[in-house]
DNA sequence: CTGAAAGCGCTTACAG
DNA sequence: CTGAAAGCGCTTACAG
């Protein structure tokens, strides 16, 4: 299109002055100048420009989501919920991909600064780290941050986290109570999380006097059915796996059901999240719910307390528990 | 921090012009005026205000892309390629929920509309209704759109959709020259995808003499083995399913399993979309792949030719193909 | 090589 | 109840 408020002024005979206040609702315009500017707005589909709206008004109604990759069930949840919340607000959800690598993480952080975000949320641990942090810091030390699952000691930086570390020491703790006492833990890529999950899992061996047994698969089904497979053949004793990712978990107990054994008979099975895949799988998968749901809510209401007040900063915690189902 | 290239030119001693020009590289800058210009720029942290630099270049740089809900890994795919590919370009991405309701998406056109997108791309067929062509008639009759799997003959609408009706009679031919005889069909949410899929079977089926058998799902696992167990028990000789969501096909395999038969001996299954859901799912299933991976490329690089040439118009189709696993 | 001025499309005191 | 003017933070002819 093209047109401005100008244009409508014009046609209706007015001021731009007095067609901002009819797009605005503002109060003390006649009626039927009210009625007759609402009237060309109307047939002239015109669409007031946000951009010029946000340069005068100082804000951009935009919050900025970041997300390693959007792809990833786990953490679009959190966007999700976001978007649908702040749009009814009339805020626009930018999210983006912030990449594997701290730098490109980091320099995602500069690229929402320039849009002017109202605020900005972190999705994921794997933001934590120094490049984001003094990103953070150098552009963005005002605008309220939400970091989900993570967080920075930053004025302007709130967190929800989940307790990792107990959620995986209370799923060791239940296998060492049904009679497992060769359980072995299936690590994925090094993140504060996984490394949280990998404390909880070392600290309950420890406590029970066990031995650890770690082994590390990509995030990919296939190389966590090469990895079960290999873990399995090295230490065949073992009689229990914990996951530090469902997904791993799913295509691991299909290289464990075609090594011909039994799950649980032989092989006790837990995941961690408590993912789609964990309740479609065949068997149905145990698995640490590591609270996805609320740690998005949580994060949300967050945003909504930090845009109202820029002061507003704030640490949660939520407790993972176990979801028994076929594997255990 | 709230510093305009104006208090950069104050701390460098030249006028706004100058810095404006150092920050686009321009050239024709004395070499010692443009460093200490990017020192100062460098040492305050200065980061450009993109909605001020869109104002007066006339753009966002900002691409909206429509889904009607983000979790749908389906359809979260082709937002992903989007924003990787322009973000580089300097493009962000406004991915906005859209809404189940016609009125619903067609108000979020007017949104982008509103935030004057440099293109918008709606993904998946549901958006192919006529509120939401009259919003983009009304709304953005001049800004290039890209529509994945779905179509509009308007100029300014491209599209990249797959010959589903192909794709299910190809399944049903091949189940037919299997040997199978009673092969029903079960089909979700009453989509213009899902009508090219169930088209396609009922063709098949007429063209075999068959006769058709159509049962509906909701789109969630729960309904699909209620709704699988429900179809089984009302006609025992089925002996092959075509289910128009893989997610379906998984847990109504689930079902088909407690219901003591067996896969594919008993009956067998097609889903559709080739998921990773089906390669997960135990039984690994059959399916109808609908290429997403190639509508999605498609769609990314049609949006490029549109950003670059406002004329640029275009229709492909994508044809599927059949993958068989465990469940034929 | 550099700066003053106008303008992008809005909103909001201020004046009447 | 309404309008003229200034200003939000930039960029870009134009002039020198």
């Amino acid at each position: 299109m093209g047109l401005t408020i100008y244009d409508i002024a014009r046609e209706a005979g007015v001021s731009a002055s007095t067609v901002s206040r009819v797009i605005n609702s503002r109060p003390g315009i006649r009626k039927s100048t009210r009625e007759r500017v609402e009237r060309i707005l109307r047939e002239s589909n015109f669409s007031v420009s946000e951009a010029a709206r946000g340069l005068v008004n100082q804000t951009s109604r935009m919050i900025g989501i970041l997300v390693s990759d959007i792809r990833n069930q786990h953490h679009i949840e959190g966007a999700y919920m976001i978007e649908q919340h702040f749009m009814q607000k009339g805020f626009c959800s930018l999210i983006l991909n912030a990449g594997e690598s701290d730098e490109s993480k980091a320099s995602y952080i500069r690229i929402l600064a320039s849009r002017r975000v109202n605020a900005a949320v972190l999705v994921g641990s794997a933001f934590q780290n120094d490049s984001v942090r003094r990103a953070i810091e150098a552009y963005m030390p005002d605008t309220p941050v939400i970091f989900q699952n993570g967080e920075f000691s930053l004025p302007n930086v709130s967190s929800a986290v989940a307790d990792e570390v107990h959620g995986t020491a209370e799923a060791f703790s239940y296998l060492f109570d049904s009679g497992r006492r060769h359980i072995a833990y299936m690590n994925s890529n090094d993140t504060p999380s996984n490394r949280k999950k990998l404390d909880g899992y070392l600290k309950a061996a420890a406590e029970h006097g066990m031995e650890a047994l770690v082994a590390v698969s990509e995030d990919s089904p296939e190389r966590s059915a090469e990895a079960t497979a290999a873990l399995i053949a090295a230490h065949p004793e073992t009689d229990a796996i914990i996951y530090a990712i469902d997904l791993l978990a799913v295509s691991g107990s299909r290289a464990i059901l075609d090594m011909g054994l039994r799950i649980p008979d032989d092989i006790a099975l837990i995941g961690t999240d408590n993912s789609p895949f964990s309740m479609l799988s065949n068997p149905r998968l145990s698995t640490i719910d590591t609270k996805l749901r609320e740690l998005s809510t949580a994060c949300s209401e967050m945003l909504e307390k930090a845009i109202a007040d820029p002061q507003y900063n704030e640490h949660v915690v939520v407790t993972p528990s176990l979801v028994l189902r076929e594997t255990t």
